[in-house]
DNA sequence: CAATAACCGAGACGGTACGTCACGTCTTAGC
DNA sequence: GCTAAGACGTGACGTACCGTCTCGGTTATTG
């Protein structure tokens, strides 16, 4: 029988891994980012210290492969009809993901240790989750011919509000959506305001 | 002879609060936010960890407050000549505190601790220096007549773009301000858009 | 009230000291040599093992002072009646100190620390319990005109062969004291020899 | 054909035991007995770590095969011409063992570990170059008749200055062999004492 | 001449102790 | 009653070896 790795030695234990994934993204909920710790982290998922360190060199990459998958996914959303419901449904998505997600918990986590750590801030640049989902979604809202900025200053504009509204600590509840949408519209592509 | 703070024993020393709220900040630009240590504090402060711990509960606690005056200053821009100018200068400065100012990192490391500590989130949200810089020069550049949108809305709107492109890690050189200022206004007073 | 130490802050706790000498000593006995960890002596002293790394710097240092006074009280024999019962009274109770004595057994295993661990063995060479005993012994048993060799090679000759025995594993109960002393003396003072 | 070893399969790797070896006395040399580890020895040897616990199972072990034969080579001297330049003779060995070889740091190495380890104790005193030499030595130069001591004793007396003297960290050089020898003879065979 | 059996290297696994660091608390002496 | 000094218990850090356990491959002997 031959294995998959091809590599010669005992082959790394997938097990492992997930437990390892899982059991971050358990501690997280229960315990806060700032009380996760690696120590806590292995015991959670029965694996030894050691072989976390063998494959992640931080917290903050752990954390990000545990969460990168899913907060794609939460901000990947179905097309919807016109650009305004597609505006709308993405910014609910990103609300939803910023304040109620486990994934969004770990984002806003590594957001928090990029600003003092370069290294987390490269790892998060390079995953991007909201940056990608809002040029995707974007793309599907307004075509090139109608959008009057560049396309990263859109992604700001769109994005901006609501990401400053959150992280700044201010009630999601008070915030609409459709309102935003809206005057997001009108930013970038004046053409289409009316619609 | 009467003591001035009004109970027995000796009073406060104002020296060893300077020299910690100081040492502080020289820190925090020396060895970046991740290895500010309370016990660095105390030994760059030349006073005792104790002395600390009497004052302040938490290391955000003083950071905050040897930043917030700084800050308020950093964001506190001289009146312009126009709306356009006003919103223009006010994105620069905003830039800039959040780039290059050490009461901006202090700020920055703040908000990551607020997303992960609702204690830091409370502090920050009573301190806001960027909600209430905002919201003076909103009124100052667009009276309420012309706005079409909620203040509280208008102040996410005004600062989320650039507040986002800095915090996710994006190159703030990259960014133009005056084009985002056109922008911002197109949205918040469509009647002003052609100014 | 005045301390005695002298010095500010607070004082080190002899009660933290004295346990961590005796849980040295328990787990000598109790677990071997080798199973003697740092870790385990803070937990059987019920200190923290920071406590221990600000005093002691080695393994070894806890054991030589846990031992050291031991040591020199089991080797300080009464006088005796003649030259040959008090060598013959030496011999027994280094037998007995390196067979049977917990300090013994510290001083047998930092002993074989010393042999590859050049900083035991200065410790070792400086504190030297057998060495010092068996010159006192010698001084009182043999007077400087009967001695027909060099103190220190007498010690030597006086120390070794048990010495040798012992540490080389041969059976402890198989040695005549009362021979090797009257060996020693016929080495070490032919003119006694008939005595 | 018919295979040495008798059994089916793969025969034991000559190679990889001799790289063991002397990966052993390398290593013992180099970075000193604390600092030799399976680990090493298995990377220095070209070998697998596994391959190693298959045929010993201690490092103590490992080390008696490295360097018996060294030992028993260096304590075995050529004849001598009369009991007094033999008895110097095998001292200087002994002195030169224990202080100059490899072998000799090995023994003493192991030495050490059999204080406060039995089986050890038990292999070392299995090997006991020093004492089997000793007794070769002594009963060519001082026959039966002329022994006043029991053979055992007489190995004792023969090795234990020596012994006492270098591993308590004595300095080697100050050691008088001839002078060693004499008093050895005056004690054992005292009717050649004037040879 | 295949099948079998025991070896070999590589390397991941769960453990355990290491020595260090900062934490927050405490107990002194001095002002 | 505040200060500096400094020891205390606590607990996580990242590292090093331990002994065990798969893996893919490699020889020899045996049927």
């Amino acid at each position: 029988m031959v294995s998959e790795h091809g590599k010669a030695g005992r082959p790394r234990s997938e097990q492992a891994r997930a437990a390892i994934l899982h059991a971050v993204d358990d501690l997280l909920v229960d315990v806060g980012y700032g009380a996760v710790t690696l120590k806590g982290i292995a015991e959670r998922a029965g694996v030894s210290r050691q072989t976390i360190y063998r494959w992640w060199s931080t917290k903050a990459e752990i954390l990000l492969e545990a969460s990168a998958i899913d907060a794609r996914q939460e901000l990947d959303i179905a097309p919807q009809d016109g650009p305004v419901a597609e505006i709308t449904a993405y910014l609910d998505a990103l609300r939803t993901f910023l304040t109620n997600s486990d994934a969004g918990a770990a984002y806003r986590a590594l957001l928090g240790e990029a600003q003092h750590d370069s290294a987390v801030r490269e790892l998060l640049l390079s995953s991007d989750p909201i940056g990608d989902s809002a040029a995707t979604v974007l793309s599907r809202a307004l075509p090139d011919d109608v959008l009057a900025l560049p396309r990263s200053r859109a992604v700001s504009s769109l994005v901006g509000p609501t990401f400053f509204w959150v992280l700044s600590g201010r009630d999601p509840a008070a915030m609409n959506t459709h309102d935003l949408a809206l005057e997001f519209i009108r930013t970038a592509a004046p053409s289409h305001a009316s619609d």
